[in-house]
DNA sequence: CCAAGGACTTAGTACATCGTGC
DNA sequence: GCACGATGTACTAAGTCCTTGG
């Protein structure tokens, strides 16, 4: 039996026995082990929280039903609702989209007010109550996504533009002049040259010289000033500096023009594309997410993508399927060119597709996350993600007791439901040899799980996106077991852990739980109710609080979101010296707080017998050194400052046609700075602060102490909080539970 | 059953814009 | 009013998962 089970799972290099042995069972019903009661705590709880979650839900339910939740009204702000042409876009954009102004209404579906189109007249009437109200629209079978469908297509990129004469990559020292094809080739490169992530990515050189080469031969080679052929044959030879340093003056060039003229320049571009920006959706206006076609450029693989670095080439409009409505009219290709197809398929949602060439991967153009439709399957998402809530205690029941079949398959399977639950792990699809090498659940392999006796696992993988997951866990002890069996040798490193399982499985198993179930549902369903959780304990205990603690809980509960969910960024290259200079600011604060003390003495000696010498001291952490440059650096801030300012006036005073103000008035000016330089050496030779202010009283300084003392807690905060964060990336888990709804 | 095809969501990053403390 | 960091947006790669066809 074993041998049969062995061939049968053939696509695996090493599978393990279907059934586990004897010796593999014979302690698999300790369930009540030392472990055990701890989860066993833990499962009560979460299951008793939802319960009570899934109870508040529906209570939430019926009073959305009663009362939808209304949404954003800035559609109406913006004009948004009105007819495209009414919009500022001169006769031009009119021509194009004036089906807009006559929606089909025959093509209206739905009941009564939802199905509400509107008109030039009433949009007028701003009135929140003839929006579409998706969220109240029938659930339809979910095949047919729209009746009538009308778009303008898509975007191209400007073609490329030729480098003036005067810039020339340098191979072996001397300029070149490339073809343009294989000078846009090289352009893709050196624009590049200060993204390091790349371009001392040996993979990605290698990729990006060898497409590079191909273009050369393919163009006829490099020619030198004389006109002589060059030979481009090492990367190493050549020098893009020039092309990057023309690329970053053009830049800066656009960055110094004036807002007017920027202003000036986004309205045009604006104008041009305002006719791309919609489409009509059923007869309503729908935001376009991505219209634009995807320039060319160098792919950017993430992580140790083989492919990283190649040439992504223009997309011609031969290679771009057009899906529309078949009454509406086509939008025309671009002059002497056609589109591959024109299809009318209203199963789906796209508008426009290509493959781009590098992974053979499908490009769609899809409307905005804040359309409809996307609000719509958003929506039926959380949904989701809310039904299984009332099937989560079988399905975790169901884990747990599989966990110990004596079914190798089932064992797996459970073992990774288990993992997908408590780790929110993803389902880990199969991946290609020509792909980074990231994995997921189901594709675990040998290497990427330590065990710890005793019951304690290592988690260290790349995952999507190849970010790192590192976690070291207490298990169940029933999965501790389990992994430790598939571990078993014959296995070893490369080889899958779950080598009887695969997503497609795992799914079509939980599908029988509820429909629509899979395992990302899990990872929506614990980050929301994670979320929440922690904002449901911020409401109990945070209402009380300063505004900055606040801010502060809620923060936390989001990182907590994004930590469960594994959602990194990579450090900021500032991050550090963004820290010492935070901290550096809190110890000023610091060090005013004890000046003040010093001044209390000054008002009332006496003070000193009241508070306690203790009270008067510096911090420990502040030694006489720090003050004195920190005293240093004040003086000189204050001194830039000045001079910044009597800058600025003189500027100004010229420009009036006035003249200069004389260095003698800079120098009065100054003083200020002087005097405080005088102050400080002052105090520090008498170790007494003078107090400062008009009639300064102990009930003014204390005043003072408590403001210090408040900005300091909220420095602190802020600076334990971005430390928190450095690494957590906080938009996804935001997006996820409270996805922008502007227009 | 499996692999490839296809459509859709999820996610990090680069860049633009906003807002705020000095 | 400005510089700077925080926040938002655009972009597109990288997942998931269903369908299709052999």
């Amino acid at each position: 039996m074993l041998v049969i089970d062995v061939l049968q799972s053939k696509r695996r290099k090493t599978a393990q026995p279907a059934r586990a042995t004897a010796a593999d069972l014979s302690d698999s019903d300790d369930s009540d082990a030392p472990l055990g009661k701890q989860l066993a705590n833990k499962k009560a709880e979460i299951e008793a929280d939802a319960e009570k979650e899934a109870k508040k839900i529906q209570a939430k339910e019926k009073k959305a039903k009663a009362a939808p939740k209304k949404k954003v009204k800035d559609e109406s702000d913006d004009d948004d609702d009105k007819p495209l042409a009414k919009k500022k876009a001169p006769a031009k954009a009119k021509a194009k989209v004036k089906t807009e102004t006559t929606p089909k209404k025959a093509a209206a579906k739905g009941k009564g007010k939802a199905a509400k189109v509107e008109t030039e007249q009433d949009a007028e009437a701003e009135d929140e109550e003839e929006e579409y109200r998706w969220w109240e629209q029938e659930k339809s079978d979910g095949t047919k996504k729209w009746d009538t469908l009308e778009h303008n297509g898509v975007v191209f990129p400007p073609e490329y533009e030729p480098l003036p004469n005067h810039v020339k990559m340098a191979y072996d020292g001397i300029p070149v002049t490339l073809k343009p094809e294989a000078e846009e080739v090289a352009c893709m490169y050196g624009s590049m040259l200060h993204s390091t992530v790349n371009v001392e990515n040996p993979t990605f050189n290698k990729n990006f010289f060898q497409d590079f080469s191909e273009y050369l031969d393919k163009t006829g080679h490099a020619t030198d000033r004389d006109g002589k052929k060059v030979k481009i044959t090492k990367f190493e030879k050549c020098d893009f500096k020039p092309i990057f340093e023309w690329y970053t003056a053009e830049r800066e060039k656009k960055k110094a023009l004036s807002t007017a003229e920027k202003k000036e320049l986004k309205k045009e571009k604006d104008e041009a594309e305002a006719a791309y920006m919609y489409c009509l959706w059923d007869g309503r206006k729908q935001k376009v997410g991505n219209f634009r076609v995807e320039p060319p450029g160098l792919f950017r693989g993430r992580g140790e993508h083989p492919k990283t670095g190649k040439v992504k080439k223009r997309v011609r409009p031969e290679q771009i399927t057009i899906n529309i409505g078949k009454e509406a009219t086509v939008p025309a290709p671009p002059e002497g060119h056609n589109w591959k197809e024109v299809k009318h398929d209203n199963e789906g949602t796209w508008l426009a597709m290509w493959q781009e060439n590098i992974n053979g991967a499908y490009k769609y153009v899809m409307l905005a996350a804040n359309s409809d439709v996307k609000g719509q399957s958003d929506f039926k998402k959380f949904e989701k993600a809310r039904e299984l809530k009332k099937h989560i205690a079988r399905i975790r029941d169901d884990y747990q007791k599989e966990m110990k079949s004596d079914m190798m398959a089932d064992r797996q399977r459970a073992t990774a439901i288990y993992l997908i639950d408590q780790l929110a792990l993803r389902a880990g699809n199969e991946k290609g040899d020509d792909e980074a090498d990231t994995v997921g659940c189901c594709s675990l392999k040998f290497e990427h799980v330590t065990l710890k006796p005793p019951s304690t696992v290592v988690f260290d993988f790349l995952g999507k996106d190849s970010i790192r997951f590192y976690q070291e866990v207490e298990v169940d002890p029933q999965v501790f077991k389990n992994l430790k069996l598939f571990k078993k040798s014959p296995k070893g490193e490369g080889d899958d852990i779950f080598d009887r399982l695969n997503t497609s499985g795992l799914n079509k198993h939980l599908s029988n739980y509820m429909p629509g179930l899979t395992a990302k549902v899990f990872r929506t369903y614990n980050a929301s109710w994670t979320m929440a959780r922690l904002l449901k304990e911020l409401g109990d205990k945070g209402l009380k609080g300063s505004i900055p603690e606040k801010v502060n809980a809620y923060n936390e509960a989001n990182r907590r979101v994004a930590i469960l969910c594994n959602h990194k960024r990579t450090v900021g290259a500032g991050h550090a010296g963004q820290m010492e200079k935070m901290q550096t600011k809190i110890n000023g604060l610091r060090y005013q707080q004890w000046r003040v003390k010093q001044m209390m003495l000054d008002v009332d000696p006496k003070m000193k017998k009241k508070k306690g010498a203790d009270f008067f001291e510096l911090p420990e952490d502040i030694d006489q050194e720090w003050v004195l440059e920190h005293q240093k650096a004040l003086v000189e801030e204050s001194r830039e400052k000045i001079k910044k300012k009597f800058e600025k006036d003189n500027e100004k005073l010229l420009a009036e046609g006035g003249k200069k103000m004389s260095g003698k008035e800079l120098d009065e000016r100054l003083e200020v700075a002087d005097e405080l330089e005088k102050k400080f050496k002052k105090e520090n030779k008498s170790g007494k602060v003078e107090a400062e202010g008009k009639g300064p009283t102990i009930e003014k300084l204390e005043g003072n102490m408590d403001k210090l003392s408040q900005r300091i807690e909220a420095m602190k905060l802020q600076s334990e909080d971005k430390e928190n964060n450095k690494e957590v990336a906080l938009g996804t888990s935001k997006i996820v539970s409270s996805p922008s709804r502007k227009t």
